[in-house]
Parts: C-alpha cells; sequence; structure tokens
DNA sequence: CCGCAAACGGAGGCCACCGTCCATTTATGG
DNA sequence: CCATAAATGGACGGTGGCCTCCGTTTGCGG
C-alpha cells in the first residue's frame, strides 16, 4: 500500500528503518518532523499505547498523515527510539572508557535505569524484538555487546560477582519497569533504591563497605484500575 | 465443568465484603460460585483486566447476571482475592512462627514471588488500594503488620540490613511483577534469580557465605504490542 | 502563473468492551 | 401443583481505538 512511486533512488543508501526522509516534499517532511516529535512525547509521558489519534492531535495532523508516514505502530515506534536506542550505545561506550571496570559496570545500570524512569516507553521499546527493524536491532545488540565487555572486565577484576549473567540486565530492566509502571514522583527515588540494592547484590568485593542507600519512597499504591484509568 | 454443590453451609453468616451470598435462591447462589471460579481462573491467566464478558462466558452465565452480583469489578476482585489474600496472611503467620527470624523474612519474600507467578492478577490486586473493600483493606495491613515484625526481628538478630525500609516490600512485588509481566516459563525462573539477588542485597551478615544463585533465564523479549496481543 | 501529483484531514466502517434493560425461565413456599 | 418473585441471558446503545477511503488543498517544476 501506498507504494509512492517516488520510492528508490538508488543514491539515498540506507532506505533503512521505515522509508526515511529521502524524497518528501517539503511539508511532508517537516510533518514528519512534527509527528516525530508528538511520538517521542507521548510514548514518554504514557509508554507505548498511546492512541495514533493522541499522536497525530499533539503533532497537529490527522490520522491520515500519521499513518501515510508511519503504516504501523511498529515504524513509528522504532522511529522514535532509534536516537534513545543510540544514547544508550553511548552510555555503554562511555563507560567502556572507564578506566575503573566496576565503575563502569554502575554507572551503566544507574543511567539505564535512570533513563526508564524518564521514559515510560523506552522498557518497551527496549525489550521488544522487531523483526523488521534491521538497524535498530543492531545498534541494540552493539550494545549488549559493549555490555557484555563491560560485565567480563568487572568480573575480572574481581569487583562483579562471577555468576552476574548477561541477561541479568533484561532481569534489571524488567524490574525496574515494574517498579517505575506507574510513573510518579517517588517513582524515581524508588527506582534509585532498587538499582542501590541491585548492585549491593551484584558486587563481589565487601572488603570496601557498601554505600548508603538511597531513602526508602513511600511507593503509592495503585489507583483502582490502573488500566482503564489512564489516557 | 459440573458444578459441585459440596462446598459451604449456607448459614455462614460473614456478608462482608460485597453482599455475601447471604439469602440466595439456590441457582443464584451455585452461579455466583462459578462466577467466582471463572474469575479467579482468568484474573490468575491473565491479569486483573479480563474482560467481564469472558468471565461470565466461562462461568457459563450471561453478563447480566455477573454485573447483578458484582456490579462493579472492584467488588468482583476484592471478593476473588480475600482467600489470596488470607493465604498471604498464613504465609506471613507462618514464617512468623519460625524461629529463625532471617528464614522467616526469606520465605516471606520468595513464597510472596511464587505467588504472584502463579497469578497474574495477584500484584496488581495486592498494591491497589480499594476504599470500598474494609475487611480486604484490614487483612492487607495485618500482613502488613505481620511482616513488619518479622522484618524488626531480622534486624535484631543482625541478619537483614538496619536499613531494609517496610516499603521495601512493595518496593520487591513491583519488581518482581515487572519481570513476570510477560508470563511464560522462563518468568518463573528469572523471578527466581531476582529474588536471590534481592535477598543478596537485603542480608547483612556476610559472615556465612551466600547460597548459589538460581540459574539465569534468557528472559524473552516481549513480542511486539504486548497489548493488543492479549486476551 | 499554472497544472498536477503529492500531501492532507477527517469522516466512516469495524471491532472490542462496557453496563443496562427487558422478556422469559425457574426455584420455592403455600 | 401453582403463583410469583427471583434470577437469568442476550440484545442493545454508547464509547474508544484502529485504519482506510476520498474529496480537497498545496508545494513545486515548468
Amino acid at each position: 500500500m501506498a507504494a509512492d512511486s517516488s520510492r528508490m533512488d538508488p543514491d539515498t543508501a540506507a532506505p533503512d528503518t521505515a522509508a526515511g526522509p529521502g524524497r518528501l516534499r517539503s511539508d511532508a517532511r517537516h510533518n514528519r518532523a512534527r509527528i516525530l516529535e508528538a511520538a517521542r512525547e507521548a510514548f514518554a509521558a504514557r509508554g507505548l499505547d498511546v492512541p495514533m489519534a493522541a499522536i497525530a492531535r499533539r503533532a497537529g495532523v490527522g490520522v491520515a498523515t500519521l499513518y501515510r508516514r508511519f503504516p504501523t505502530r511498529e515504524s513509528l515506534v522504532t522511529e522514535v527510539f532509534a536516537d534513545q536506542l543510540a544514547d544508550c550505545v553511548g552510555v555503554v561506550d562511555e563507560a567502556l572508557a572507564d578506566p575503573d571496570p566496576w565503575r563502569g559496570f554502575r554507572t551503566v545500570i544507574e543511567k539505564v535505569c535512570a533513563m526508564q524512569v524518564a521514559d515510560r516507553g523506552l522498557t518497551a521499546a527496549f525489550l521488544t524484538e522487531f523483526p523488521g527493524a534491521v538497524e535498530f536491532e543492531r545498534e541494540r545488540m552493539c550494545a549488549e555487546r559493549g555490555f557484555a565487555t563491560l560485565t567480563r572486565r568487572a568480573q575480572e577484576a574481581g569487583h562483579l560477582r562471577a555468576d552476574f549473567a548477561r541477561t541479568d540486565l533484561t532481569l534489571v530492566m524488567k524490574a525496574n519497569e515494574g517498579v517505575v509502571a506507574e510513573s510518579s514522583e517517588a517513582a524515581a527515588a524508588a527506582s534509585r533504591r532498587l538499582v542501590a540494592y541491585f548492585l549491593q547484590a551484584f558486587r563481589s568485593d565487601h572488603t570496601t563497605s557498601a554505600p548508603d542507600l538511597p531513602p526508602p519512597a513511600p511507593i503509592g499504591l495503585y489507583h483502582f484500575d490502573p488500566l482503564t484509568e489512564g489516557r
């Protein structure tokens, strides 16, 4: 559908994720950008399941425009989170440059979890497999590899327990997602405390004393029906 | 699904939570029980947001019957989870009877998290405030108080870190919920590992060596759109 | 300045869920 | 056995999200 003949001029390589803005009319390009920004805000604020119409409205375009540019929600999601993912890779790279292996490892965990707090959609985007989004997948794999290196280094330095597994990062992210899900001021504090607990569990040299825990947050209970209430 | 009337002698008063089955016609009482059972299964399998119609169908009744007996989803939820909550109180009481304070503490965390895995709705039910359900709230508070005692004892015995806060149980439950959310075989294993990490972080006497970690589970990524796929 | 394909927006069909209403069935006490 | 109120079930109107279709507008190359 929506083939639009303009596709495929061979010189714009990298029609990577979702047919990049290659040859769009100026207004279209402008709207595309607005949509992306609106989607980014919306995803961050309410997670990946915001109604498409809400994104369109926020962007000041009609739904049709949204759908023409991003035929599926997935295409929109991968496009939106492409740079967040890049940020993550940046975090990992930065940590890899850190001469202190444990600090590098710790920083990644802390920063990633902090990002999750700031962006309600981040976790879902990260932990979801997008068979179509090649570049997206590639970049995630890159981040994973970097983290694996970080892990190995910290382990070899004797700071990280030997049985820490690569998949434990996913474990941490999902756990943090659970804590952060019902976004609130308290969520950020709770997340920090969670992370501190995790790091305490992960470290293996107990020669130095453990750092203090962030204060406990009075994590609120859910209000009834966390699902229906949204929107 | 033959109903089996065996349960319950009718004179048990206690029309506590939501207008108990006090004086219902026999068929109505029977249907009420079927609804509760269907709801319990449905909530366990898919969480609190199963369509009311699905519960009704599963119970073999019409929606009207369901709504007449339980005018709101909340009333159904509180009724269904009343005994699960009782189970929890049981777990806490049992732990209180344990002479070993740390084992008692540990057991509660482990069992509660295991229950979360077995019942997709448990967490939401527990962590949600039901202003109407007096008895429900009272019982939860009772469980909380018991856990607080458990906590204090373990701390006084020097096994639990002094800065463990009461709200950290909520933290654990929410984190576990995040891990378990996308139910799968792997989720149970992941949850066990998470719990082990938590306990490692919580213990304060590092004189004895830490127990082994359950094996890492290859926690799957989400498939795209965890929301729409349900049902 | 003009014509046309590209781009647009919103109406509308579809579907799932909610919660109510009412004609019919059924348990039960006399 | 019957009268009757309780109980039932499914149809139905309402809402909200998804996605497409189509008549109109608009950027842009000539």
